[in-house]
DNA sequence: GTCTATAAAAGGATAGAC
DNA sequence: GTCTATCCTTTTATAGAC
């Protein structure tokens, strides 16, 4: 592996565990076996070490998110609930203390430069667009008159806000119950479809 | 205003501005216009200041947030999307870069001590708790078998998420959608209540 | 309780040889 | 491209007079 990817690779690590503001450029030239002068040789500063990572983050999302989590999955709406499943074991496996890294991100940065800032936007688009695309799959199921841009976002952020609570009072049962919600919300839309009901 | 008090106001403000690790004490003294030596008497760290600030705003919430969000309103479930609305007139106020004070610091403090993290789910538990109140106020609309706790934790994460999504956005949008498929869930549900229906 | 001065450490970034 | 040494600033916290 080459010192730049080295270097992206650790402070991947190290910012999803401590956050952009408590990791030190010493944590990441320590971990990643990298000196000083080679850091600054690849990147400018900190904050383009960052920049680097919401890159990989957004370049990987099929190869290191998507794919993995739809291995042996066909149905388009069970393909959203394995995304979401993919989350859960996250919670589970880091003993609740996961954080969805992007949205950690998002939330930490108060004032991102613009291209930070549209790297996490490209981050969240490109999640909502894959979920988008599942909606389309299954169209003949789902009400004809549903928003689908609208209801794949509402994913993303009941994904968002449940990893949130799940790990503030850390118990996957928030995770859980909000998975419940989302399975009832789906359902209630099928069952709405197949009585070929006017808009609720 | 005694010292005390100056200082949690002024913490408070910059920790929502700011975030927690890019608000340094110098800042909190220079807002506050209060003198080291006196930050240090009243408080043993900055982390204890952050203790003050969260205990504030989980004894200010019904004053803070739900009697100004429900003013003039009646009706238990608009009382629930009044909150809502609340949100969204921050988020338009702040040209967009709102952020839920404590939803930003759940996600940015990412080993928090017990006591710290004990008072962010508290804050949570207590929101959750003001929603779920209305629910059983409305329980005559609901359907019977509902999971009220789950759904006033559904309230408040897509909340969350919404909030993160416009502010990374910079839109508004991207809340109103999530409010529009929240309307779109309570319609579902007491259509399934009017039409006595078993779960969906 | 409040004031000023300052200690002690950590942080981001740079210099310049190799 | 990589190495070591180091500069300079910021940051948390303390000391001790008033």
């Amino acid at each position: 592996m080459d010192t730049r990817t080295r270097i992206i690779v650790a402070a991947m690590e190290l910012f999803w565990e401590k956050g952009f503001n408590s990791t030190s450029v010493a944590d990441i030239l320590s971990r990643s076996q990298v000196n000083s002068g080679s850091l600054y040789h690849f990147f400018p500063g900190k904050q383009d070490v960052l920049i680097g990572v919401l890159e990989a983050y957004r370049d990987g999302i099929g190869e290191m998110l998507l794919a993995p989590a739809w291995d042996g999955v066909a149905d388009p709406i069970e393909k959203i609930f394995a995304l979401l499943a993919r989350y859960r074991r996250h919670i589970v496996e880091t003993d609740c203390v996961y954080g969805c890294p992007i949205g950690s991100l998002a939330l930490e940065l108060h004032e991102p430069d613009p291209v930070v800032r549209a790297l996490l936007a490209a981050n969240f688009a490109n999640w909502t667009a894959a979920v988008e695309a599942r909606l389309v799959e299954a169209a003949e199921r789902l009400p004809a008159d549903l928003d689908r841009k609208a209801l794949a976002e509402f994913v993303l952020t009941a994904m968002e806000g449940a990893v949130m609570q799940a790990r503030t009072h850390r118990d996957v049962a928030y995770f859980d119950r909000m998975v419940a919600m989302l399975r009832a919300h789906f359902a209630m839309l099928t069952a709405r479809r197949r009585a070929g009901l006017a808009p609720a």
